[in-house]
DNA sequence: AAAAATACTTTGATAATCAAAGTATTGGGC
DNA sequence: GCCCAATACTTTGATTATCAAAGTATTTTT
């Protein structure tokens, strides 16, 4: 018999491992096939601010800024978004989502939207709260445990 | 005011986008910081089945057979796994942990163990019933609508 | 006005990845 | 028993992701 703790420990692995997997498919079903996970990941913080800059967006996603100035390239030749110059510090750079980069955030968006509708119509309302209360304090203890890697 | 959708969305994302990066910082604690991320879910695939062939290590990771390859090659160099030849089916490499890959991999299921042991000392029993009936349901969610990404 | 700090890009290196071509071995059909 | 197809793996060539460190432009501090 197999027991709570290995289900558990189960579906956390199969679900943390292929999520970017899964993502990448959901991805690739759209009219988006040119761009990769990372990309996508880029596209997600963009929108999810008003214009942030290079510092800000690297941060949100872990990553050097050295790394997403070559991200951002590749962004920009594929038409997704756009680099502004501020005009009060000329040092930043302020990245921008153009239309193309809008419709792949919401194709995005539709993604993330879709599991959660599934969730949230499959549990009751009770359960729905013990999972929000579970994964808040399983992302608690991440936060405690191993500090700023999570944000 | 916060919705449980959003509350939720949030959730989720925070945990599939950092628990790679956290899995990498509890990695870099231990005695294994000339591993990557890549390479220790080799030594796991590998670690929980006797002697798996190449072509099962990479299913079941969802990668090609060739990605593997270079993988093993550069652990085979550090010492974590052993290549053995299938004397009845030559053509077939088995894939073993050495003794310094066996400790990377309970390292890396201590962490596993410490996440799953926080859970359950932190939950009721009920709470714990609901939260794997709830991330068992979003695994085969994913399984059904993006099919054999996920094993 | 010089020096230090900040924001970003470029460079050089390594790792992860795939598709396709190549090598070795096995199994099936005749 | 021999050939051909299939299978298991490795190699090759290309792309992407990544970092640290060096370089450039601009702003802030002294």
């Amino acid at each position: 018999m197999e027991s709570k703790r290995d289900i558990l420990n189960n579906l956390l692995v199969v679900l943390f491992n292929n999520i970017l997997t899964i993502e990448e498919k959901a991805l690739k079903t759209g009219d988006f096939k040119n761009l990769t996970i990372s990309e996508l990941h880029v596209i997600e913080a963009v929108g999810l601010e008003k214009a942030p800059n290079m510092t800000r967006i690297a941060n949100r996603l872990g990553v050097t800024v050295g790394t997403l100035t070559i991200a951002v390239n590749n962004l920009v030749r594929k038409g997704y978004v756009q680099r502004v110059r501020d005009e009060n510090d000329r040092r930043v750079v302020k990245i921008g989502l153009t239309d193309t980069g809008e419709a792949a955030y919401r194709h995005h968006e539709a993604f993330h939207d879709d599991m959660i509708e599934f969730v949230i119509r499959t549990l009751s309302d009770g359960e729905t709260g013990v999972l929000v209360e579970a994964l808040s304090k399983i992302t608690l203890y991440f936060e405690e445990k191993y500090g700023e890697g999570i944000q």
